[in-house]
DNA sequence: TGTTTCACG
DNA sequence: ACGTACGTGAAACAT
């Protein structure tokens, strides 16, 4: 029995546009050796990889559009009016694509006068008219309208490399119509971005009402008269015209004078001579790899390195010299504070020394080349390093270069903390941890020595060929003093406040154990015989069974498991019934039980202290975050939980815990950068900020008038405003009506006309430039900006928004962190910097140095930066955590 | 491994 | 008309 055939049909224009903004954040990256970049080619054969192996097409075909003008144009001459120019560097690579597809063995083709939709659909056609199964990829939702039982068509999501598959059932389930109403219902609602009207504040959830009534915009003409008096049916009457042209629009063309025969498009494989000097000549590695083809040895190869014995000659060879060497450190295991060290290995570039032997680390003038700050060193983890150094009695200075920093502030995505993956980003093969130590129960050190140090030396060899282009590519961004005074000076401060560690009493977290243990148990009981019966509480599923099907409560919110049992939805439930609010206690209780007074403890090392890791490269904003465990999240909002803190306490007795917090910095940073006027000038004079606010969004003449609840609105709208507001948002968090919200934020936008001003014109700066940054020029991409999905374009132009906020008020406290570090050394104080949880910073401090730090601290703190509004600065002191607030 | 919930700024 | 606040990490359950 001979297998169907199956034709592969590509909507090439999209899938193209979308490869390239996929990979819009590398464009610098993927440029071949005649200047031309190639990271939508990068992406598009990504793709098609992927595509192939699934599929196994007989038969492939990628359709292009022609030119400007088709018979659409002709139709309606502003169809696609308003589209975007494609940008230049997508322009020079579609030539590229097309000669890929060449040797790839698969065909292209473009017809004048029309799109490649219409090639695809008549293609399409014939293809399942003659009994074939077709697939269909695209960045285009509109092809949906294609799909039959032989048909499915596959929409890009995410990039380019995962897709929807888009079935008739598939559809009929999204939108509860058929594919071809796909068509009914782009006339109603018309199409924004192809630029042709629909009938009147028609979208898709009437325009599908309609559909389903009287099955196709044909059915609602023939029975509009019928319809009841209403905005709605006057709409449909006047714009009778669009709606029939703008479904002619939509309509994809099955029968377009289209000259190739299916026949033409049979599918025999690769070319791979040809394919492989194009890929040779685009610089693309990975995916000669992947051929299995023997590659020239270039001085850049990575393969077969040499690595001779780091011993004691060896050590001689490498202090003596004055160059710069890579260091590589390896530890086994995520956690670095625990990990054993497997292997050490120092490069000058030309030589490789390593050893497993972690006994050199004893030798006398290795310990003092790793020190000498004067000897530089270039690694990838600096805080890492020096943590697995520190533990073998070593300390490490001159560190100039660290890979994993620089490459984290050229691109916030690339924060996976692996070697191997930023590599790749730069088209150069390493393993990642996963591909070369394994995984899961697997995971082991390899049993072969030379293996293990080959693949330290690669890395020591990816950081050295490397080094230059990323520090270049950081001076072109203007990033360097970013990177040169406060991450890596930063990384060194962090590696301290790590290895110091904060002392825990781990009899009182035991205490608080046994005393919470018997609560819940009591409210345990009660909720059971409320219930009738006994179930697992902290099961949401069970829960929402008890509470929604037993009880029979209303239900407020469903997630797309379930019932919604979270917070606001049990607030909301109440008065209810009695068991609602025992729930809510026990949620309470139990959630502070297990993850901090148990889980806490099992973070306790020997030496009595939890040492939490800083995660330094991870987050979008440039914060820090904290794990194993989280020190960012101790409880302080409800006093149960606050009881934590009593834990926490300095390592010696007369000493105590001393906290300094920035009072409102993201608004400070907010009055700063948008240079509004009012709010400036409300720091300025030091005035309670949120009844200020208070007082000028609701008209008042002074605070003197501003109520308890007024300010607890404004306060709220503040907040707002720092993540980009909306008017539902605020309108769920403050319990008001939508509309109250939109009057709220209205009157805040004019009454603070510069904060309008920063919003409209930060969003303004991401769509033109792709980023946006904060005052130390830290940036963050923002592809989904230009996103044709309405959902994911607002929640990057909310992103626009925040980010430079939050990001600043980061950069700010990294600052003060390095320079109070500074301070305390050189005043010679005693008192230790344990803990950074995004505005404060967490001291231990002998009682005898707490009037200075009263003093230095704030100092040091509102001093980090010069803004046009002045910096606040609270502290506070106490035997325990608890007390220091 | 993904989902839900909830702790923090 | 669309469906929402920004940034995190961890525990427990369900699959």
């Amino acid at each position: 029995m001979s297998k169907n055939k199956k034709l592969l049909l590509i909507d090439g224009n999209s899938v193209s546009f979308r490869a390239f903004f996929a990979m819009h954040n590398v464009l610098d990256k993927f440029v071949n050796g005649e200047g031309i970049h190639t990271n939508a080619l990068y992406a598009f054969n990504n793709m098609l990889e992927i595509i192939l192996k699934d599929e196994k097409p007989t038969h492939a075909l990628v359709a292009f559009d022609a030119g400007k003008t088709t018979f659409r144009t002709e139709m309606f001459d502003e169809y696609k009016g308003t589209r975007a120019k494609t940008p230049q560097e997508l322009m020079e690579q579609l030539p590229l694509i097309q000669e890929m597809l060449n040797y790839r063995g698969i065909k292209t083709y473009e017809l004048p006068d029309y799109e490649a939709d219409d090639i695809i659909g008549t293609m399409s056609h014939k293809a399942e008219k003659d009994g074939m199964d077709v697939t269909i990829i695209t960045g285009d939702r509109d092809l949906t309208q294609l799909a039959t039982d032989k048909v499915t068509v596959k929409v890009n999501v995410k990039g380019v490399t995962e897709t929807e598959s888009y079935t008739p059932e598939h559809v009929q389930e999204k939108l509860g119509i058929t594919p071809n109403q796909i068509i009914d219902m782009k006339g109603l609602m018309g199409d924004n971005s192809d630029h042709y009207p629909g009938v009147e504040k028609v979208g898709e959830k009437t325009a599908i009402k309609l559909i389903n009534e009287y099955g196709s915009v044909e059915g609602i003409y023939d029975h509009v008269d019928e319809m009841k008096k209403s905005k709605l049916k006057e709409h449909l009457i006047n714009d009778k015209d669009k709606a029939f042209l703008s479904k002619k629009l939509a309509t994809i063309d099955l029968d377009a004078p289209v000259e190739i025969k299916l026949g033409d498009l049979e599918y025999h494989g690769d070319d791979e001579e040809q394919l492989m000097q194009f890929y040779q000549k685009m610089n693309f590695k990975t995916f000669l790899n992947r051929m299995d083809v023997p590659q020239e040895t270039t001085a850049e190869d990575l393969a077969d390195i040499a690595v001779k014995t780091l011993d004691d000659k060896a050590i001689e060879t490498i202090v003596s010299d004055s160059k710069a060497h890579t260091l590589i450190v390896e530890g086994f295991g995520e956690n670095y504070h625990t990990a054993p060290i497997i292997g050490i290995l120092i490069s000058d570039g030309k030589d490789f020394y390593g050893t497993t032997d972690f006994a050199i680390l004893e030798n006398e003038s290795l310990k003092n080349w790793l020190s000498d700050k004067t000897k530089e060193k270039y690694l990838f983890d600096n805080k890492r390093t020096i943590a697995l150094l520190h533990r073998y009695g070593c300390d490490l200075a001159g560190i100039s270069f660290d890979m994993l920093l620089v490459s984290y502030l050229l691109d916030s995505n690339d924060n996976k903390q692996d070697i191997g993956l930023v590599a790749k980003n730069y088209n150069v093969n390493l393993p990642t941890e996963e591909e070369f130590y394994g995984k899961g129960v697997k995971k082991a050190v390899p049993e072969d020595e030379k293996l293990l140090l080959n693949f330290l030396a690669q890395k020591a060899q990816v950081i050295d060929n490397l080094k230059d282009q990323m520090l270049k590519e950081l001076k072109d961004n203007d990033q360097d003093s970013l990177y040169d005074e406060i991450e890596l000076p930063l990384s060194i401060v962090l590696a301290e406040m790590e290895i110091k560690g904060i002392t825990v009493e781990v009899s009182k977290l035991k205490e608080m154990e046994n005393s919470f243990a018997t609560r819940l148990a009591e409210i345990e009981k009660t909720i059971y015989e409320e219930a009738g019966k006994e179930f697992n509480i902290n099961s949401p599923k069970q829960l929402g069974v008890v509470l929604f099907e037993d009880l029979k409560l209303p239900v407020i919110k469903k997630t797309k498991t379930g019932y919604s049992t979270s917070v606001d939805v049990l607030e909301k439930l109440k008065d209810k019934s009695p068991v609602v609010q025992k729930v809510l206690d026990y949620r309470q209780i139990s959630k502070i039980q297990s993850t901090y007074v148990v889980g806490l403890q099992k973070f306790v090392q020997p030496d009595n202290k939890i040492h939490t890791i800083y995660l330094q490269t991870l987050t979008q904003t440039g914060r820090l975050s904290s794990i194993e465990p989280n020190l960012q999240n101790i409880p302080i909002r409800i006093d149960e939980g606050k009881q934590i803190r009593k834990a926490f306490v300095p390592q010696h007795k007369d000493w105590e815990i001393f906290s300094a917090d920035y009072s409102q910095v993201e608004l400070r940073v907010l009055a700063h950068i948008s240079g509004d006027e009012h709010m400036q000038e409300a720091f300025n004079e030091d005035y309670d900020i949120h009844a200020h606010t208070a007082m000028r969004i609701f008209g008042l003449n002074s605070t003197d008038e501003v109520t308890p609840n007024m300010r607890r609105q404004a306060k709220a709208t503040n907040f707002g405003i720092v993540y980009g507001i909306s008017d539902y948002g605020l309108s769920q968090n403050i319990g008001i009506s939508r509309k109250q919200a939109a009057a709220f934020i209205e009157s805040y936008f004019e009454q603070y006309p510069g904060v309008k001003k920063y919003m409209d014109d930060i969003v303004k700066y991401a769509r033109e430039n792709g980023y946006v940054e904060t005052i130390m020029h830290r940036r963050r991409y923002l592809p989904d900006i230009h996103s044709k999905n309405f959902n994911v374009r607002n929640f990057a132009q909310r992103t626009a928004m925040n980010t430079p906020i939050q990001g600043s008020a980061a950069d700010i406290i990294k600052v003060a962190m390095i320079n109070m570090q500074k301070m305390l050394n050189k005043e010679n104080l005693q008192a230790n910097l344990l803990l950074q949880v995004h505005d404060e910073m967490i001291f231990e401090v002998p009682a005898s140095e707490i009037a200075t730090l009263e003093k230095l601290v704030p100092s040091v703190m509102d001093s980090a930066v010069k803004l046009d509004v002045p910096l606040k600065v609270e502290t506070a002191h106490g035997k325990t955590w608890y007390e220091a607030k």
